[in-house]
DNA sequence: GCAAAAATTTTACAAATGATAAAAATTAGT
DNA sequence: ACTAATTTTTATCATTTGTAAAATTTTTGC
């Protein structure tokens, strides 16, 4: 996925605005395992999946609870860092080789008090990406573990092929052993 | 809390943008049980708590599930209608009778298009929601509904004084009766 | 292609939580 | 203040999910 389509899928910036965005941009290409964002680090960085996987994951150390997946045509930010400058939460790590497009924040910060259309792009992001996790805290507390899986076999079947089951059990909210254990029983 | 440092809490406004957007907004009471917003329907409208308590729940039929509190200073949306001029899956009630200010979000988005500062405000709130819903989903996992309950006596005692057990139970993922064990055990 | 490492499944068991129903306590309305 | 309605607690039992460890399968590196 070109960086273009990415940036306007999250909100059609005019041609200006885009180039303004594109200016702080540039390519990397990272190998799978590695580490994009390191929990309780700042980093004034952000990236755009144009291919490849990624995902992040909070409580290293003690136990991962992947809470996101990030694929082409995503945008991939640690948000603590990103929104409050302040150290991350998360770890984000490359589930296969990434070619991406890194973007610095603190330019991003200065083009959303100058831009008008970057500040609404900006806001857009964070819009959409509210919902998506909103969703997912409720769709979780209202569906067993089984229903939870379905709803991903029928929604997002290439994760499922993508992405390891330890990972997805985590992602689900259960143990790979009760993952397992659902895949079993249904076939 | 005064309307004024409600905005200003969540991103500062200079004066001509405050006026703005103060322009549209105008005081509202209601009872407790008032329903702000309905499931399933689409609202063009966001509110401020000035004094009172408020809670979102979704799956209203089958079982409730609350998803957010809401009281002094904070901003009442229904995401889904606020971000996409979608049916909202959320219901939103008065918990007590409340003091409000009523903005219509038809008019804050054509401010959005013509005001940077109030772009960024926007920005800036859904970029600070998603942090705690982001940061809710990650500790609903990682923690007992005991860590849970204990967790929530330490960072908001208030909210337990302030709303009934059935609501914080499900808020806290878990059913009332758990809850009740929980803190039959703590005693 | 083979050995080592990693991921997944399986099994057995334990613990936490849920469901249900009923009792007790609290709150609200008249 | 009294009754009805609502909320919270208690008790019992069923079920889901987690833990631990071993067996199996798949992947990776040389």
């Amino acid at each position: 996925m070109h960086i273009n389509d990415i940036i306007d899928n999250i909100y059609p910036l005019p041609e200006k605005s885009k180039a303004l965005l594109k200016e702080n941009i540039y390519e990397v290409n990272y190998p799978k395992a590695h580490v994009l964002f390191k929990v309780n680090r700042i980093e004034s960085k952000m990236y755009f999946i144009e291919k490849g996987m990624v995902r992040a994951y909070a409580n290293p150390g003690d136990e991962e609870i992947t809470f996101w997946f990030g694929k082409e045509g995503d945008a991939v930010v640690s948000m603590k860092n990103y929104v409050q400058n302040k150290k991350g939460y998360e770890t984000i790590e490359l589930l296969e080789s990434c070619v991406m497009r890194e973007l610095n924040t603190e330019h991003l910060r200065k083009l959303f008090d100058d831009d008008i259309h970057i500040a609404n792009w900006g806001r857009k992001f964070a819009e959409q990406e509210l919902i998506k996790v909103e969703e997912r805290l409720i769709f979780r507390q209202c569906r067993t573990a089984m229903e939870r899986y379905k709803e991903l076999m029928a929604t997002d079947p290439e994760l499922l092929q993508r992405v390891q089951l330890g990972h997805i059990a985590s992602y689900l909210g259960m143990t790979q052993v009760s993952l397992s254990r659902i895949r079993s029983g249904l076939k």
